[in-house]
DNA sequence: GCGCGCAATGTTGACGTCAACATCGACGGC
DNA sequence: GCCGTCGATGTTGACGTCAACATTGCGCGC
């Protein structure tokens, strides 16, 4: 039996000095031609060329990293994909970072407790990643009092000004007193407020914009109701809504919270917009086909992902940064859940 | 003037040797501090670590990447995050990869077209994963007519069986027979259709089960209407089936269409589940706060996304090929929008 | 026909880490 | 007190790539 068959096969692939043997050149010739270098000789390229396809010859990422210097690679760190906003802004991070010549090397912090999200920055400090970008609704940094590694370029997507890192985010409180202002036109006397949860930046500027328009209006600011962001949540904190006569109108922090209010109203029997009218925020793509079709604050994801990348990226190429804060402007679409109230 | 800056300061994090020298230890000691080894002086151990902290030193994970030969990276083939199921999986499979001490490579598709699935898969020659899972409707891969690398491992998530790689997916047929002779045992006469986009293995195994569950019941197939998953495409499908009073119970292919549906009906009329029942399939989140609560076939992305890294993993730890399709099952889940046909 | 210039190709070494092997010193048994 | 043992630490080289520099040879001008 002349089994020398290793017991672990190591299956690392052919090298560039494996496709120059094969081919008779030298291994830097190779290297010209793996990266599109002009002055090689056609029938040498293709020698080559014919070499790789043959070996299967694969490029080693981290061997270019380590020579280069940069890993050309961007970590983002998450909570939850399941979140529509989280989902849709990293989808575009993904995309921008693509362009530009970046992959998104994502790390997920598995829960919200301290110690997984100093955990998440530990194992990050061993990526290879030239920079990152926090999707992590900071309130949670700020509880777990980490600290990033220093000298990595970082950029925060979210409203927290705690830190001094580059942030791009949406304009809340545009958002937020853009749908107030909507209903008060509309005749309401005033808008109640289902939030979403104390932990979300985002959650604050919604409902502190929410509540300095209608004192700005001089209206009565009712108690905020408060949800978790999930269409079960709104549910629940809409059960409450529903069932209080005073309410007419309401500005729900997201459309998802915004569809649990509505099953809550359709049980409790109330119209909407007849009774009660209903404002969300986000456009999520269902929103134009709930029932009434929702009056909703658009906020562009696309947006907010590409300012984050751009930013980033010349953080990481030009050691700059943007201590200003991005503000990407949010626009109101009116739909079927708004009308002036029943006198 | 002693200006020695160079222009383009190379931003290098402060490497072992720099450590070393700060100890006064050799490198080698360094990095046994680093991967914890137990052969280190508690007195040396913390001496280095101080070191370590003072420079901010993290490991280079490209040339420990080079070093042990693998990468400890999973690359992960995307299409659109914004897809709800895509997204889910997605979540599932970074937290089980993480929990394995993998990483996930994000790697985007930015259109469907051929070229741009071939150039993603060029671009993943570059990367440095050591496996890849395929998150793509399959339908594409097949006309873009691709090649993935040679001897790099891979798992596809999808219902095509037509690639030579091991898959991981929900049951479909299974979930697809469920909802149908649930409506079916309420007393419909028959049950329609509102299936997903032809492109995708996942749609056509919902349609085909559902098709051969009538078959099996003697009852008879109606017309097919498509929809592309969106709530928009399932209202402009869905206004077809509420004129046509024939229908009296539909099986759609997932809950996001199941909404333009539903909100189709209302325009029209009639009403749910008094006139029409509706069954979806995922039971997103959302789904038991649609008006009314919809009935859905609950697919566990969760446990997809865990046996497609477990796949992965064995894969690339053994080089064993699973060629047999892990089929996750589902659960019919009953609430609000299914009852018997008015007599 | 001589040499210059330039394009094609080769050679060398360094990026940061860590396994394998080498060395060093302290301690214990006899 | 000598030697063996073992634990702590140091030295060397290789992983795969590519920039910088070195070399080769060909064509062209005069």
């Amino acid at each position: 039996m002349a089994a020398e068959v290793p017991l672990v096969r190591r299956r690392r692939g052919p090298s560039m000095a494996d496709v120059a043997r094969l081919a008779g050149v030298s291994g830097q010739t190779v290297s010209r031609v793996a990266n599109d270098r002009h002055n090689v000789d056609a029938v040498t390229r293709d020698r080559v060329r014919a070499a790789m396809h043959e070996l299967g010859y694969r490029p080693n990422g981290a061997a270019r990293a380590l020579r280069n210097g940069e890993f050309r690679s961007i970590g983002a760190i998450v909570f939850e994909l399941s979140s529509f906003g989280t989902t849709r802004t990293l989808d575009a991070i993904a995309k921008a970072a693509t362009m530009s010549g970046y992959s998104i090397n994502l790390l997920p912090v598995l829960d919200v407790s301290q110690r997984a999200v100093t955990n998440a920055f530990s194992r990050l400090g061993e990526q290879a990643v030239d920079g990152v970008i926090i999707l992590i609704e900071a309130h949670t940094l700020d509880e777990a009092g980490v600290q990033l590694p220093d000298g990595l370029p970082v950029v925060v997507v979210d409203s927290s000004a705690h830190y001094d890192y580059p942030i791009v985010d949406t304009d809340q409180a545009q958002g937020a007193r853009l749908a107030t202002e909507h209903l008060l036109e509309l005749g309401h006397r005033t808008v109640w407020h289902l939030g979403g949860p104390p932990t979300s930046f985002a959650a604050d500027r919604r409902r502190q914009s929410w509540e300095q328009t209608l004192l700005d209006h001089g209206c009565e600011v009712p108690p905020v109701h408060d949800g978790d962001w999930t269409a079960s949540s709104g549910y629940e904190a809409g059960r409450g809504l529903a069932a209080n006569d005073d309410v007419t109108a309401v500005f729900v922090a997201n459309d998802q919270m915004a569809l649990g209010l509505l099953r809550a109203l359709y049980e409790r029997g109330r119209a909407v917009p007849g009774d009660v009218s209903v404002v969300g925020f986000d456009d999520m793509e269902e929103a134009a086909h709930f029932w009434p079709p929702l009056t909703t604050v658009r906020q562009s994801f696309a947006e907010v992902g590409r300012h984050s990348v751009d930013a980033l990226i010349s953080e990481i190429q030009a050691g700059e940064h943007h201590h200003s804060p991005v503000s990407v402007a949010t626009e109101l679409v009116v739909r079927g859940s708004t009308a002036p109230p029943r006198t």
